[in-house]
DNA sequence: TTGTATGCGTTATCAG
DNA sequence: CTGATAACGCATACAA
């Protein structure tokens, strides 16, 4: 039985709900499928009469090519997924933009997909983004190595950004926290600092872990150095602030910004100076972050690069091309008003 | 030519990398692809020990089912997808995050795509968006009304956020501004101001349109209104503050939090005292403006309740059940830190 | 240049 | 309960 019997079999029942295919346009226009395929993709051997009468046609009848199908006959889809453990953290709008435009110039779309930090959603997410387009850029910065190792297979090719992979091979995006951290503490030393806290991230986050392992190089015989169990939100920063009045410090490293912004808040509202009486610096220079009372010292991660680098890699995996090195973006050490000389005791 | 032949004539030229597909799982099986596909989908009605050999086959090959192959036999892709015009404002996350949630619970995925405030890109992003799966959130505050009402027929069914469309039936949430503007006014008015700037959003946002509407229609006879062109962002709000000096208001109306938190930024650097010489409010209440210093009074927007409405109102529609009528939030005042009575002259 | 026939990977109908 | 087989909507060798 051929598709068209069948289709008229069923305008007996619905008649002006016949759906508008390929070869709804194809008999309008009194031409093949296989020319109105032709028309619609810009093939230029095709006679303009019959180019015409098909794009008359599918004008009339509101015609475009399902994605769906286009992508299964095509085996490629033309669009790439980027998997955020959580879009309110500003962190990634930064990335996502640059890959949204960086994609747009090769006619790819992004799609993105936010695990809202559901750690067990992650990779049935991830998978599930993949499958439905023709790349992926990663970033799950608390899923375990193991379990990340076996999921690497299924993802592919995919980037990933903030963290790496061994054991699998494919281009990851990270930030050199350490170098951060240094160029942060150094910074506070020469303030005459001595006496820091740290304000942790989760324990599960691998770039606290590299925060900690910095600072407490950093640290040996140097000054002393007070850590916090924290979080990574405002709020994180705004509760933990109270515990500082009591720890002698002079200075306190926050695990990024929007943790110091917590802190930065609740101490004003206890009435200690910043950074008169006590220094604090982020991590990441999110956007708003210079407009903070004061503005915020912090460790600057180039966001805008990360983008057109992650795309740029992604595409080289998708044309079986090999993608350049890795990068390991250095931040920038952005002082700013949060930060001042020690107080004498 | 049968499939499978197919196939193995391909495996001539790559015999380790045939796809692991369907067929492949049911010949490793030694069942028919039916069967499969019925123990894929968890049909009961399979014998255990078949269901059991094709379980073993699907996990050794790492099998799993094609969505897109499955969405074009279906009919039905499983995702909806949300449109908005910059990820970067707080005001969405906690609507994709709503929606996220509830569309998990009906096992739908949520895609976000972002048109970057590419006005030019978003009529096709939507098209593009929505063809891709089975119902479109619709947030594009600057399409002009004439060009949304051409394309909702092909975006149905979608639901609309934060503006209505007269000459389509579909459901829409939207603010209400205009009583969000009069109590934050009439807390104004409260504390003495008589004389306000209001820091005026993008000409093209009609949630600017309502602001300033509800604006002059309060101001009539009780007080004095100047409006400032300003923006939508950070930065625009920054940027305008200085104007504000010569102005010889007490308070100022920004048309977001955004703005808001700009504006409050400058006038701490150019030492002007935050309420005492000058009260100013936002719009939205996003996360951390309850953090800046001082804390900003605004109009509260129940942003988490949207997205579990938006699902339902869509569920309804993808299920061709009618909608519950449409939202119409109420902003709440949320009375902060940085409004105060008005300086005595 | 155009049409025919077939495949893309699944699901669903319908016999057996 | 299971297996052929026909859709789903499109693209593309191949033939004409």
């Amino acid at each position: 039985m051929s598709n068209r019997s069948q289709s008229s079999e069923r305008a007996h029942a619905q008649v002006s709900v016949e759906r508008v295919t390929i070869g709804l346009v194809a008999k309008t226009a009194g031409v093949s499928r296989a020319t109105v395929s032709r028309v619609m993709n810009g093939n230029p051997r095709v006679a303009q009469d019959l180019a015409q009468r098909v794009r008359r046609a599918a004008e009339e009848l509101g015609y475009a090519p399902s994605p769906v199908a286009r992508s299964l006959a095509l085996g490629r889809t033309g669009i790439i997924a980027m998997l955020v453990p959580d879009l309110g953290n500003p962190m990634f709008q930064g990335i996502l933009h640059g890959l949204t435009d960086a994609a747009a110039q090769e006619n790819y779309r992004l799609l993105v997909a936010d695990s809202n930090e559901n750690l067990h959603e992650e990779p049935v997410l991830a998978i599930e983004a993949r499958r439905r387009c023709d790349g992926l850029v990663l970033c799950a910065p608390r899923m375990p190595a193991e379990q990340l190792l076996d999921l690497a297979p299924q993802l592919a090719p995919f980037v990933l950004i903030n963290r790496e992979l061994p054991g699998f091979a494919t281009p990851s995006l990270t930030i050199d926290f350490a170098a951060g951290i240094r160029d942060l503490v150094t910074h506070l030393l020469s303030l005459g600092h001595r006496r820091l806290a740290y304000l942790a991230g989760p324990d599960t986050s691998a770039s606290n872990h590299a925060r900690v392992q910095a600072l407490h190089k950093a640290a040996e015989g140097t000054f002393e150095l007070v850590e916090l169990p924290c979080g990574a939100t405002f709020a994180d920063g705004h509760a933990v602030a109270d515990q500082l009045t009591d720890l002698q410090v002079t200075a306190v490293v926050a695990y990024n910004d929007l943790v110091a912004f917590g802190t930065l808040s609740r101490l004003h509202e206890l009435g200690i100076n910043v950074p008169a009486q006590m220094s604090i610096v982020g991590f990441d220079d999110i956007p708003f972050v210079r407009y903070t009372t004061p503005p915020l010292t912090t460790a600057s991660v180039p966001m805008d690069q990360l983008g057109p680098q992650a795309w740029e890699r992604l595409w080289a995996l998708m044309n079986d091309k090999s993608p350049e090195e890795n990068v390991h973006v250095r931040p920038r050490l952005e002082v700013r008003g949060s930060t001042g000389p020690a107080p004498s005791r």
